[in-house]
DNA sequence: CACCAACGAGAACGACCGTTCTCCACCGAT
DNA sequence: ATCGGTGGAGAACGGTCGTTCTCGTTGGTG
């Protein structure tokens, strides 16, 4: 029964949520206004999200592909795994110096809606484990620890936060110094010093 | 024109609207929970509080005096300043393990309430600006650089979201084990190993 | 041209929330 | 004992929001 341009119009429905969702936070925003945002009517909306809290998660999982999409422009030079960690900073850095960030929207929706709503939580944890996992699989390939992933994630949540609530441009470059630092002293421990303490700046 | 216990009332209210608001979500909570929580009635807390917003503004400072009694606490047996700094993941520890953890309340403040309260957010940044101003200054009694500061505040800040989100137990103990890696290799850069990669387990 | 299904605009509905108001019971002072 | 004012319980008010419904229009089909 999907019409044929169903799908984009839920695209669009979805970016003009997201878009007022993330400048506004989730519960100041009422679907009149992302029917005003989006040029559609609450008939077609919610013909085609069932409730805000789909929306919500619809939004989520289009805010994974833009992180996803990012990370991956961001580690196009990357030649090595060490290049390709340290590029997720690149990425974050470019998007923290964006005019309307406002800090990682996952956690934001954790934070709004973590204790009302199982289904976002589902999906802040999906997307958080799968960061997790992309860091994980490119320490493992540098054949360093597990620990040594998630002490950089650790990194990359905080620079999200922290750059949220200060608006500070170089949080990102100093947690980029901070990864490095890790991983150096990770490799030295595990196999002898193999490129000792180039440290990346 | 103050009454003699309307500090003692306005600490009970706070206190229950700190439970609610932190367990709950602070829009997900109506003042008439409040009044319920606290015991007292709706005239008594407008009385004290001239709206809800006053209200979220004086939990922050209430969740930022437990946050310092926390820290000072755990940093109670330790003899210098790297101990201190480190002992802040003993704090955090503990934190987390708390079955009704759910992440750091200014974060969590910040996502819900910043894109529309002004107040909440200087109040969130001023939190986390003197947390930073804290570690800084026992980074700089350790003779150390600023930057590694603000590298160990990220891995702090970094530790509550991912603890909240994952609710895995060892997040903290991963954060120390990284701040101790941070700290240990700018002190060899700074001025050569004075104590080489003791490194805190 | 007549008809039916789909669609948009917007009203309507029920629930909730922040804030204020009403009313009554209580309590110390005269 | 009476009175004034204080505080509590809870109704009331105005507003917003998520969701559904009405209704008039349209555009394709016999």
């Amino acid at each position: 029964m999907t019409r044929p341009d169903d799908t984009a119009a839920r695209a669009g429905i979805v970016a003009a949520a997201d878009r007022l969702f993330y400048v506004r936070g989730i519960q100041n925003v009422g679907m009149d206004a992302v029917r005003a945002e989006a040029g559609s009517s609450l008939k077609r909306i919610y013909g085609l999200f069932p409730s805000k809290e789909d929306l919500v998660v619809a939004v989520l999982a289009h805010r994974t592909a833009i992180w996803w999409s990012g990370v991956e422009r961001a580690a196009a030079g990357a030649r090595t795994p060490r290049e390709r960690l340290l590029s997720i900073f690149d990425f974050l850095d470019g998007w923290f110096r964006e005019d309307d960030f406002r800090g990682c929207a996952f956690i934001n929706s954790f934070g709004e809606l973590g204790a009302t709503s199982p289904r976002v939580v589902a999906a802040v944890r999906e997307q958080k484990e799968s960061v997790r996992a992309y860091v994980r699989d490119l320490v493992r390939r540098e054949g360093l620890a597990d620990d040594v992933a998630l002490q950089v994630d650790l990194l990359v949540e905080g620079a999200q936060t922290t750059a949220a609530i200060t608006r500070d441009g170089g949080v990102a470059a100093q947690a980029r110094r901070a990864a490095a630092v890790l991983l150096d002293a990770a490799g030295v421990e595990a196999d002898g010093p193999a490129e000792p303490g180039r440290g990346d700046r």
